[in-house]
DNA sequence: TTGTAGGCGTTATCAC
DNA sequence: GTGATAACGCCTACAA
């Protein structure tokens, strides 16, 4: 077995003390440059690397990131995560990542972990079915600080960073309103969380706007993933009145819909006028190309990360009933063009 | 600021000593029940919880697995890494996550923050031009298991996860051929990294053996992305003889190709028959859906993450010239059938 | 500019 | 069953 180097072996062998060396390999300036080179290259030359362990232990910081998210399975969350990363490790942090799968047990069970592995910060997007955010009162009392992303909580505990989900989804109704469509059904996620209950709301509210009625048949609640997209679809396949236009709550599920749609003869927009949500790279391809909401997801996760990064270096300290919204916006393509 | 309640804490609380509240806590079998309780509750009460920095420092184990892959922008990429958290999570192990963004120096720095986080085990799928694996010696060396899946080395240091890519590539290559085609394009990433490679090859061995010529021509090396596969598209478009089949090495960016094609009047199958490769839900919502290879990577993300803790765990040991080759196969799908 | 010394919180090895 | 004690390797007052 190797024999691990540490700063005392390198003492020993330069006849300095481990304080010159522990300071000379952290840069530190009270120390003569030629010494420290001298420690450097020894270091190097023996296959010296710094114990984390005890570097974290005694300084009382890990220099690690910790990421929630609810399930590593859209490109969303993949790009947000990507952007985190980078982010991340360009400032020498560590990200130690973990899924809820949706489940608030699971998304409890790794905030005990992310706690216990004592994260510097912590960036959070909330699974389907989180009613409240006690479990990161813990982190909270300590001063560790915790942003949500995304799927967040009405609450000013935390930093939120989101886009307007309300406008969006009011924005891309009233656009289908204005193509002509009376009946337009909406196919969305758990209306207990924030995001798809701000779409819904935004879509209620342009109803009303535009002198539609709301209409609860028109209204669809699934996981929002292809199976549900085309159950969607299949449903719709066989209503006795079709709607004239769908607004889904995410691209994948309505792409997803759309597919069974013109399978099943329907003819898209003339019949039905489709519109997703996220601009995922699927509704670029899909024909005709898939109306949506430009969510800036990679942008997402390099504020999250940036904000929480300058947070721990008190560059700049966020106070704790700061929402930060970002831009996003409609981006109307051929599949909701009616004329 | 919190006091951090510590095992003294406890000891003085309980009048103990530290190391039976340490060995109550680990659950060790030498402790009276009764005391056993005691002290976790109380550690429950007092909100203790346990360092583990102290402990990683005293056992010289980290409980962390570390993930470097090349880039999180793929169904593939983040199914793999899905399973891989998840496997670890239910083993109690910690996730950290690094991306090379596709360049060696990346990787190799990546392997430095890595080596020094001191990770039990490492899972890696190599960056695009990653020529040599020397920057895992240090790894290796020190008996830490380092496993490759996807895009791995050609070199029995370590073992490594795969599918038959040769064998794919020949039979989407073959099926082709089997349609009438006999200007069979191949469009795939950097031939340096095996997966491309052995693509390639099993594309060259299946025109020989269908008695087709290979031409220089109808080879297209790019990033595989959206947009190298759209400029696929109109380089294709500008040929003065178009090729009457495409096999491409990823399904994204043959998703996007033939999108173009599609757009500039070709039909599709009729003039070109298509397919791709991996399976990705792309694939299956495109129209005409994609023939393509069902790369099982959900599955190849927890077969990495079981081998790797397995062997941390001592239950089962890896050779170091295992190969594990995962079961793959062509889909076909009316992208590709001209008949 | 460099050295001394104590402590960060655990766990393993002896003892009893 | 439980306790005393010595590392684990680093950092940082405080001294020199």
């Amino acid at each position: 077995m190797h024999k691990e180097i540490t700063i005392y072996d390198l003492a020993k062998k330069l006849k300095l003390s481990p304080a010159t060396i522990s300071r000379a390999l952290s840069d530190h300036r009270a120390i003569n440059k030629k010494t420290k080179k001298k420690i450097v290259d020894t270091a190097e030359a023996l296959g010296y690397r710094s114990n984390t362990f005890a570097s974290s232990l005694r300084k009382k910081k890990s220099n690690t990131i910790g990421v929630i998210i609810p399930r590593l399975n859209s490109h969303f969350v993949a790009s947000v995560l990507g952007a985190v990363e980078k982010i991340a490790n360009d400032s020498g942090y560590n990200i130690i990542m973990s899924q809820s799968m949706e489940s608030v047990a699971r998304e409890i069970a790794n905030t005990k972990t992310m706690f216990n592995s004592r994260v510097d910060g912590l960036l959070v997007s909330l699974a389907y079915d989180t009613g409240n955010i006690d479990h990161f009162d813990k982190f909270i009392k300590r001063g560790i600080p915790v942003i949500f992303f995304d799927r967040v909580f009405e609450d000013d505990k935390c930093v939120r960073i989101v886009i307007d989900n309300f406008k969006n989804a009011y924005d891309v109704t009233t656009h289908l309103a204005a193509q002509g469509c009376t009946r337009i059904m909406h196919i969305t996620g758990n209306l207990k969380r924030n995001v798809y209950a701000e779409r819904y709301n935004g879509y209620r509210k342009a109803l009303r706007d535009a002198g539609l009625p709301f209409q609860k048949d028109l209204l669809l609640s699934g996981e929002l993933n292809e199976a549900s997209g085309a159950a969607a679809g299949e449903k719709i396949l066989a209503m006795k009145k079709l709607p004239d236009g769908i607004f889904g709550a995410n691209d994948t599920s309505t792409a997803s819909c759309m597919h069974v749609l013109k399978q099943g003869g329907i003819r898209i927009p003339g019949q039905i006028a489709i519109a997703g949500f996220n601009n995922d790279p699927i509704s670029r391809i899909v024909e005709p190309n898939l109306t949506t909401i430009n969510y800036p997801a990679y942008q997402m996760g390099e504020i999250a990360a940036t904000t929480l990064i300058n947070h721990l270096a008190g560059v700049s300290s966020i106070s704790n009933t700061n929402i930060i919204v970002l831009r996003s916006e409609l981006i109307i393509r051929s599949s909701s063009l009616k004329k």
